[in-house]
This record gives structure tokens, sequence and C-alpha cells, in this order.
DNA sequence: AACCACGCTGAGAGCGCTTCCAGAAGTGCT
DNA sequence: AGCACTTCTGGAAGCGCTCTCAGCGTGGTT
């Protein structure tokens, strides 16, 4: 029982291979009957083309690779976000009839292995999920003459599209809410200085205090939740009088809340504290979270739209997105 | 600056492209001498077959599908499971290096999409992650004669080879790590009665709950950690003086014991819970929460060596993992 | 009536690879 | 030295498709 060929169909609907072709392509050069007769043929036989042969001929493959960097932490497979960038990239692509091929890119080894597979040319083009700056990938991967976007800008400056958040403007309007609200000693908890969100967010915060007469208290997590209970501490040892923070992501801003509360501070009343993501849990803290959101999906798909474009030999305009201060009760 | 073929390496290395495919596709019949010229030749012009070609030949793509079924609530997309299915699948795939193409099954539409993939070949088997029982995709997909593996017992019986964990055994365990604890009213929160895991967790309470005279107190939630805090409120109207509930998801028994917290009870003294999953935030909730333990990143593992065996032409044999009790402070 | 132009179809080449088959070269034996 | 046998290499076919180009038929024009 093999697969029907453009030759069968041809031969039931009395035509050349040409003319299947020309139908099953959409091409409107052929006469309306030839037409409808190999379109009866095709759903008789149950004709789908066979795409290894269609590339071969077309050079293409239909098909972008999605390539994920885990960075050495791993908080990224256990974030959300990474489900929701995978699936609304997925669903942009498939809407333009695009294949998504996933590709981790853990070790050195698996790096090689990329490489290889893109510069093979079995994908049309390919999206960088890489939050970490050491990353050689981005650079080698833009060398070789295949379209490539980022998600994310990428932490060493290498000429590649990208679609990324207002890290810098979303801290601003953190610690600008904080301010407003009459807090004087303002700290930060920064995400980790090798990803590029991490120092996106800690020039925010100082770009804010600078323009008042804010001293500048910093701690550094890893972006984990337990992290963002240690930094809380130290933050307190160093300066227990401070009476706001303003913390890199959601996940920190978790284990922040539970290192005040064991050590009696209330939220918001003594300490405020604002995070940044809008994670789903972030509702539901005590007390909820005030935060600062960023388009996650849209970021995604934005970043599709640039991949498309540039397959479709549009220019290579990188975006930035907005981001938005939600208030809850915890700042 | 086209990639160079066979012919350019033959060319180069002053062989035959025959001897050249038989080098690349590291067959030993080649005299080492001539191996290494066309090695080195490779080396030299960068040169990576070309798959389309390749696939074409042989028949075979090298890549897999990993098909994932949305439920209608979604549930599953905010899933910290998600990702690491997905993680774990193309880590062991990658390690056979074979390609992960990844379909989201949506809607209908979707579906057809997916058929008509998979029909066309372009994928040498299909794992399916699908979890409602009125889909039609995995009956389909294993109609068409392309070696299909399902993550988890399809809800409709279909012969399709899967790998699951022991839900019925697992929520044996709960309800008995109750009883053992003295309990005598324990309630449950069932899953979504149209996905198999709902189904199976609740007959295993109901199993356990029969071999003693306790009656079953049986509340019906989404997954969600809404529809847990919901039906936490029901049981409690129900049957006032329950003393346990065992909760088919944590996400679930997280909102059951924020609901349980609203309602004044404590918990584990007044109500003891236990749940389902072991997911990451169950360590961090008041109390922490006693949960039943799978083992996801395995079950994905053991999926895709399913599925590799049957490439190779090896049984279809389902395969059924353990499941474990971790305790904590809620029961 | 003859010619030209246009629209449509079919023949055929070729994309880059694998693999069968035949033939060349090398080995050990009589 | 000659033969059978093994080992290795090259020629060539063909995987299923697209697309150029030539050719055919039709209709309009002079």
């Amino acid at each position: 029982m093999k697969r029907p060929t453009l030759e069968a169909v041809a031969a039931r609907a009395g035509v050349s291979r040409a003319t299947v072709s020309r139908v099953v392509n959409g091409q409107l050069t052929v006469t309306p009957q030839i037409r409808d007769a190999v379109m009866r043929a095709v759903d008789e036989l149950g004709y789908v083309p066979n795409s290894a042969a269609r590339s071969l001929v077309t050079q293409r493959t239909d098909s972008v690779a999605l390539v994920v960097s885990e960075p050495p932490t791993r908080v990224f497979s256990e974030d959300p976000m990474f489900s929701t960038v995978i699936r609304s990239a997925s669903l942009e692509l498939e809407a333009a009839d695009r294949q998504v091929v996933l590709m981790l890119a853990g070790s050195p080894k698996s790096h090689a292995r990329i490489e290889r597979y893109v510069a093979g040319g079995h994908v049309d083009g390919v999206m960088l999920i890489s939050m970490h700056g050491a990353d050689p990938l981005p650079a080698a991967l833009a060398r070789m003459g295949v379209p490539v976007v980022s998600y994310g800008r990428p932490a060493v400056p290498v000429p590649l599209p990208y679609v990324d958040n207002d890290n810098v403007g979303g801290a601003e309007k953190a610690v600008r809410h904080l301010l407003d609200r009459g807090r004087r000693r303002i700290a930060t908890i920064a995400g980790p200085q090798d990803m590029i969100g991490g120092q996106d967010r800690l020039t925010g915060y100082r770009d804010a205090l600078r323009d008042s007469d804010r001293r500048s208290i910093v701690a550094v997590g890893d972006f984990t939740r337990q992290s963002g209970a240690v930094a809380m501490r130290h933050l307190l040892q160093d300066d227990p009088h401070l009476d706001a923070v303003f913390v890199a992501n959601d996940l920190m801003a978790i284990g922040a809340l539970q290192a005040l509360r064991q050590a009696g501070r209330r939220v918001p009343d003594d300490v405020a504290v604002v995070g940044f993501d809008d994670i789903e849990a972030a509702r539901y803290t005590e007390p909820p979270l005030t935060t600062i959101r960023h388009p996650v999906s849209e970021q995604a798909a934005a970043m599709v739209r640039l991949l498309l474009g540039l397959l479709r030999g549009g220019p290579a305009a990188s975006v930035v997105l907005p981001t938005e201060l939600v208030v809850r009760d915890s700042a």
C-alpha cells in the first residue's frame, strides 16, 4: 500500500504530471474542467504531495527551527513563559503553513548538531530563544546566511533582528511607581547579569533612581525563587530601613515575599514589593503581587512575523514591545 | 554561494559519488585511505548532506512529530508538565539523532492539517500527547500505518501503544495514606471525567475506599486552581464534617487549600489534603502539600524509546510507570 | 483565406542522493 | 602461471516533484 504519486493522479485524471502539479499548487492557468478532473483524482486516491521531492527541487522546506538555548540555571524550562512562547510561535507559524522543528541547545555538542542541521538547509529560517550572554550560537547562525531572528535582544552585539520587550522602561515604571507612593529607600533584587533581561532591568532601576536623589541598593539573584529569598535577607541585613524593593522577576519576588514574612515585615505597609513578568502565580501570592506585565505571546508572534517577513525578503527591523504596570496589593 | 553536493566532494576527493555516499553514511567497505581522502574533502568543502534528497530515496525523514492535543480548558499549556514532557522527549530524540516536529492540535482544522502532514510521510512516527477523551486524532493516526505512540493511555480504546503512569495505583496510595492516618470522612475532588487521568484517579479513590467501609464524597473540577477552590466549598457544604480530601491534581489542591483557609479549617488538623502530580508549587504551599509524584520526564523518555523501538520494527508494548507518595505537611 | 498571437498542455530535464549491479583489482590456491 | 574467489569502486538508474520550453489548437485580424 504505497502512497500515490503525481504520476498516478495524472494517469487517473488522464493528464500529464505537469498539469497535476499546476493544479495542486494552485496555478490558475488550468482549464476549470481539467482542474476539476484532477481534483477528483486527487481526492479519490488520497494524494498528498511528497515534501522531500518537493523541497528537493524548490529548495524550500516550509519549516523553521525553534532553537531554545537553556541557561545554566534551568529556570527557563520550568518557566511558564517557555511554553507560552512555544505555543504562541507554533500557532502563528501554523497559520502561515510552516512547520516548527524544535531544537534544544543545551550543550556545546548540541550546538554543533544545530549548526550542521541549519547549514544543511533543513529549515528555511531560525528562531532563537537564548537568554544568556555567552551563547556563541546566535553569532554562528547569523554568519551562515540563513534568516535568523531572536526572542529577546541578544546579549552580545550581533547583527540579528530581534523582538524584545522594553525591560528598561518596565523597570523604570516599577521604580517610578514606588517613588510615587512615597517610598524613600528602594532596593532591587537584580537578575543574573549574564542575561540581557537581568542587565536591562537593573539599568532601568538605576535610570529611574538617578533622576531622584535616592541611592541604589542592589542584590543579585539568578531568577529562581530561592535566590530571591536569599537576596532579600541580604538586603534586609544591609539596610534594615529599606521600605521598598523592585525585584527583577516574579519568581524571585515570591521568594522575597517569603523572606519578608519570615523577617516580620508587613507587605506593603513596611516594605512595598514590585515584581516583573506577571506570571500566573503573582495573582495568588499573599498579598497579590504588583508587577510589570509584558506581552509574551505577542512577542513570540511578532518574532514569527519578523522571520516570515525576512523569508519573503523583507527588512530586518527589530521590534520592542511596551510593558505595563499591574497594580495589585504588594505596592 | 551554493552548498556543496556529493558531486563536488567526489570531484575533490577524486572518487565517485557512490563512494562518497558510502563514507558519509559510515559504511565500512571503503578502504581507509580513500575514506580519509573523502573525509578531508568533506571537511574542506563543509559538505552537509541534503536531507530532502536523502529522504526522497530512503523514504525516511529521521524526524518524528510531537503532536500536542490541547484540552478545551487549556490547563495543559499553563501546566509545567507540558514543558517537562517536551523537553525530555526532545532530549531523548536528539540523542537518537531524530528531529522533533512540534504540532499543536487545537481545532478540527488543525487535525486535518496534521493528518495530511503525517499521511504525507513527512515524519517517520508520531508521539501523541492527548488528554481528553473525545479526541478523534489518535484513532485517525493509528489507522494510517504510521507508528504512533501516546503519552498517557488513550481515553477511548484504540490500538495504540502508550506510556502512562499508574494513576489508579497512585490515587489508591493517596487514599490509603489518609486511611492510615485515621481519617474517617475522605472526600475527593476529581478531575474532568473526559480525561483519562481524571477517570483513573477517581477509580483509584473509589477502589481504595471500597475496601474500607467509608462512603465516597465526590466533587468534580477541571484541573484548574479555581475549580479546586469551588469544588472544596461545595464539599464543605455537602459534608461539613469531612476530615480529609484527595485532590486529583496539585493545581486544584492549591485551590482547595485556599478555600479551606477561607472556611477557617486548619490543614492538616481539621482536614488533611493530598494532591497529585508533585508540581514545583506543591513545595511552597501553606502547609507544604503531600502529594503523589509521577515521573514525567521518564514517562516522556519511555515514550520516545517505545516509538524508536517501533521504528526499528519492535513490539508495541505499552508501559505503565509507578508513582510515589511524597509526604509533606498537609496530610 | 492565410497568418499571427495567445492560452493551455505535455515532454523532459534535473534537483541531490542511495543503491544495485557489474567490473576491476587483489588474494590465495593448485 | 593460471584460476577461482573475494573485496572494493564506479556507472547508472531512479526516488517524486517542479518548471522551462516547445507545440498544439483556437480565435481574431488583415
